[in-house]
DNA sequence: GTCTATAGGTGGATAGAC
DNA sequence: GTCTATCCACCTATAGAC
């Protein structure tokens, strides 16, 4: 790994775990292994380097979630999945935890991935919603984009409730509870 | 109000806005109509003020959470009320914020403020929903606690989606999926 | 109680040697 | 491409006059 992917990999990390107010351009030439300046040589600043970073986090949500999305199984067993799916809830989403830095929602060339990924998060996830509904493996009842938008909160939402709580458990309660009232409105069990 | 009220204000306002990092205590003073350096009669520094403004924050989302659960109406109809209660949406919930916030998160002084609401807003909720059970207005297939979790996710979450969508429809739309979701499980209209 | 002055530390960035 | 040295602005806090 070169001194330009280092430099990305760190920044990745300090910002998932500090913000991008929280992380200074030295922290990251430190843990990268990069000496004092030398990321100005790769990146023009901080914000280059934190877009790069923050673009990579946004690509790998995706690409996770479209695996699953577009996986094997009933629409509602791959919504299921993907709710499931293990995750470091006391870290929370690299990309979620960013819509509370001012800095990062300021600069529309920093938000814009942030953005995107969350539209198109919802509304895929609506679409396997959809399917469920015309597949008649959800009732009629159900919206499928309010009810994509509810769960994507629920997994956002059981971040922040987790690391209030000290606790992950927390967090797989929040999908517990997500995944018993989306039980009350699933019609087939088909395999 | 005295000068002391008025550093707590703003310094809830800047802490709503800009989190517990990019609040400055220069910030707080300016905004107060405080002189510089005036905030260290009244404080020992920046982490006792933030204190002080998170507990007031902390207490006053408390009071409105318990007015509305304690309120008239059935517990589902109460629960919805506290629910769809106005929100300004993009600023999202002073509370919720600041466990993004990692010098609030590392001080037990700063952070028990906000693990305590969370644990009486969950624990509450769950109670009102105790109640929908045993009436019967919500079936038995429901398990209270963790419903209630997932429903202040929605909450929480549906701030960050909002944020990221630069929209407070969205959390408005987050709302209704949870209500759509939870409607499937209500058995008696009763009022 | 409130103000000005000031201090040590850090953030973000640049210059220029190698 | 990488390193050291350096810069200015700001953050947090203290000292001390009024």
């Amino acid at each position: 790994m070169d001194t330009r992917e280092r430099l990305i990999e760190s920044a990745r990390e300090l910002l998932w775990e500090f913000g991008y107010v929280g992380t200074s351009p030295k922290a990251i030439q430190q843990r990268s292994g990069a000496g004092q300046g030398s990321m100005y040589h790769h990146f023009r600043g901080k914000p280059d380097l934190a877009l790069a970073a923050i673009t990579r986090s946004a690509d790998e949500l995706r690409d996770r979630a479209e695996a699953e999305f577009s996986g094997p199984g009933t629409p509602v067993q791959r919504v299921t999945t993907y709710l499931r799916r293990e995750r470091d809830a006391l870290r929370g989403c690299p990309v979620g935890r960013l819509t509370q830095d001012r800095d990062v929602m300021a600069d529309p060339a920093l938000r814009r991935p942030v953005e995107e990924t969350f539209a198109w998060l919802r509304t895929r996830l609506a679409g396997v919603l959809a399917e469920a509904v015309a597949e008649g493996e959800l009732d009629a009842t159900l919206d499928p984009a309010a009810t994509a938008t509810a769960l994507v909160a629920v997994l956002q939402g059981g971040y922040v409730l987790a690391r209030a709580a000290g606790d992950a458990e927390v967090y797989a309660q929040a999908v517990d509870g997500a995944l018993g009232l989306l039980a009350g409105h699933v019609r087939s069990t088909a395999t």
